[in-house]
DNA sequence: CGTCGACTTGACTCGGCTCAATGCGAGTGG
DNA sequence: CCACTCGCATTGAGCCGAGTCAAGTCGACG
């Protein structure tokens, strides 16, 4: 099935062959990237340089678990889900990438293959660059590997608190966490509703919160009643932050 | 590479109070251990040289959770429990770090405070540097921020791995792999027997694999029938490899 | 000998998973 | 334009894995 996966509809509207063009904003991503982070902006100028632009639609894969790991992304425009699956077949979804942030970034050191999938949530514009460039640009900017191992460092402590999470949390409160999440903090007001920008199916959820889709059907149903949330088809708004913060911390009894 | 391991004999004996004396053997720790693979001897003297070393015991606590984090460690000999808690006081544990392996590591990078607690789990002896030596020794010997790079990553994959685990499989099977981690592979061959070399409970073995006490201790018993393990007081002996590794493996059905 | 911590076991409960039926909306092709 | 299909979602019924509660044993150690 992977044979050839040429983003279905990834180009679609554009002519096939024609990169997207880079909109203008593409250094002021670039400046705002943790990876990035204290920069020269003659240091910026090299790194735009040596990459890539690609376009993926909603559902092309970047690349697969087990592949080997070939290139560093980093994400302009869209988002892209991070997930992995079970030889049975069951997946978890790791986190979801936004505008800004890298992924594959294990094609920065030792690792021979992604050690997961990476798809495109919607359609997506993002950077590339090959591991061979990767290397020549921090054996130039040595920053560069130093911002990586603060983001490394930051992953580490962002899936052992996920992983707390799930050893230690009821369904309810993964699910809460696992909307809150999705909504980036600056968005969050205690009493405005949020809406969340992605295509998010229950499934989805599911794999967020460590869960199977029923029980997130039925949980959204439930707080969907008491005024929470407004869900349909792919789409989640959150009404009251507050509430759902108050299930989502841990301020019970 | 365990074979000519330290030796907790070699230590014993010392007066409280008196720093342990660096062993002979703390140097053939440093070559082999991961953090310093690839330096030159004379590298490997300017470490050693910059190392304090300390001894802890049974229980002791190397730092805790939320602390600033300023040290880096290296385990000597002994074993160190990495763990976290939550804010109820349900308690996980990550990882335990034995001869060679490096904890604290956040102390490299940007990090402030520790993101977890690190207990000896038997009489240890470890080496430490500050924040401060590390960062020189770095800028003498910049191999080391590449090799803790790839530390950082391996263990990103490892809590991964275990996340993935806890979210797709039963407690047998959990339970099953958690012991299998505790042996070294070196030392498991299929059909003989290997004891835990370490005093390890019921809630130990629950904490690593994210369940209670009582289902360890259940599942435990129905192994001991059937003849798989002996366990008594903080201790389990894996009597069969083979058929623990067919539990722990998805080769069901 | 008494205490305390580790461990065991039975009985009970229940959160959440499985199975299964059904509804619904959005594309798609005739 | 309508009928079909397919993917997403909802909801009920039932069950079971594993957690909770509660007693009690065993062994170590002061």
């Amino acid at each position: 099935m992977a044979t050839r996966v040429p983003n279905d509809r990834a180009l679609r509207g554009e002519r096939d062959g024609e990169e997207p063009s880079p909109p203008a904003l593409v250094s002021s991503i670039l400046l705002a990237a943790p990876l990035f982070a204290s920069l020269e902006p003659s240091q910026i100028a090299l790194v735009e340089a040596a990459a890539r632009p690609i376009r993926k639609g909603r559902s092309a894969v970047f690349f697969r678990q087990g592949e080997p790991a070939e290139n560093l992304y980093l994400v302009l425009d869209g988002a892209v889900k991070i997930g992995q699956v079970t030889v049975e077949g069951q997946s978890v979804a790791l986190r979801y990438a936004r505008a800004g942030d890298v992924f594959g970034c294990v094609a920065l050191f030792g690792a021979q293959t992604y050690p997961a999938t990476a798809t495109a949530v919607k359609r997506c514009d993002a950077l590339v660059w090959s591991r061979r460039e990767v290397e020549r640009l921090i054996s130039l900017v040595p920053r560069i590997a130093s911002n990586a191992l603060s983001i490394l460092g930051d992953e580490l402590a962002t899936v052992r608190a996920r992983y707390l999470e799930l050893a230690t949390e009821r369904v309810e409160r993964r699910i809460a966490r696992a909307l809150l999440r999705l909504v980036s903090p600056s968005s969050l007001r205690a009493s405005e509703s949020v809406r969340i920008e992605l295509p998010l199916s229950r499934q989805d959820l599911a794999e967020l919160a460590g869960t199977t889709l029923h029980t997130v059907s039925r949980v959204l149903s439930a707080w969907e009643h008491r005024g929470l949330v407004e869900s349909g088809r792919l789409r989640v708004t959150i009404r009251s932050p507050r509430d759902l913060l108050r299930i989502a911390e841990a301020v019970e009894a």
